[in-house]
DNA sequence: GCGACAG
DNA sequence: ATCTTGTCGC
């Protein structure tokens, strides 16, 4: 059903364009938008909202429904969800100077997760935030706004983050465009109260919000 | 061979 | 991710 090597071959050449280092100026970006998905029958909803940065408030948002073609493969994620991301993303009106995607980054088995996918392919800088950690090793940090490097393949490819109390630490990892201690830097400046940081919390808010309208629509029929 | 395995 | 109410704990 899937030629998994073909893949690989893709994903090795997104890893070889991909930059580790800051291409953006951490002292100017103004916005900065959070990507997540819901899943509907056979629909994939990706939904993106742009907040104003540092003050987080939203002044933007875009979405997409389209059909599931690909289905879930853990390390192919990108072929799953990152084509509706970059369709929503080209519907913003604002365009954001970061964008936080959930999912992977670098930590990945090719050094190419979602986040860095998205970001190769949009030529924009991106972060990648798991909940689980997907590859690589590092001590967890016990204590609220504590990080560890996680480190794979002799590479640091991000870091463990305890963003809240009683709540499993974050994976951070850089995408594109951005170094791993600057991706750490940007996800701590946008944790409010929360365990995820607010551009992936409100599109998480947002996608969901998008599914139970479809869901709504759907029991009319 | 066995276990792990983003969303 | 998704199917789903109450419930234990800070």
């Amino acid at each position: 059903m899937v030629n998994r090597e073909a893949l690989y071959r893709i994903q090795a050449a997104v890893a070889s364009r991909t930059i580790i280092d800051d291409r953006l100026n951490l002292d100017a970006i103004k916005y900065i938008a959070g990507a997540d998905q819901a899943f509907f029958e056979d629909k994939i909803i990706s939904a993106i909202v742009v907040l104003e940065f540092p003050a987080l408030n939203i002044v933007d948002s875009s979405h997409v429904i389209l059909s599931v073609n690909f289905p879930y493969i853990p390390g192919l994620l990108s072929f799953r969800e990152a084509p509706s991301v970059i369709e929503a993303f080209n519907l913003l009106d604002v365009t954001p100077d970061l964008l936080v995607v959930d999912g992977c980054g670098i930590n990945h088995p090719r050094f190419a997760g979602l986040a860095t996918h998205i970001g190769v392919m949009l030529d924009i800088p991106t972060i990648g935030v798991a909940k689980k950690i997907l590859c690589g090793k590092g001590e967890v940090p016990s204590e609220v706004g504590d990080a560890e490097v996680i480190i794979f393949q002799d590479r640091v490819v991000g870091y463990y983050f305890k963003s809240k109390r009683g709540c499993n630490p974050l994976i951070v990892a850089p995408g594109h465009m951005i170094s791993p201690e600057s991706a750490l830097k940007l996800i701590k400046s946008c944790i409010k109260g929360y365990k995820l940081p607010e551009p992936t919390r409100i599109a998480h808010l947002f996608a969901n919000r998008v599914k139970r309208e479809c869901m709504r629509e759907a029991k009319e029929d």
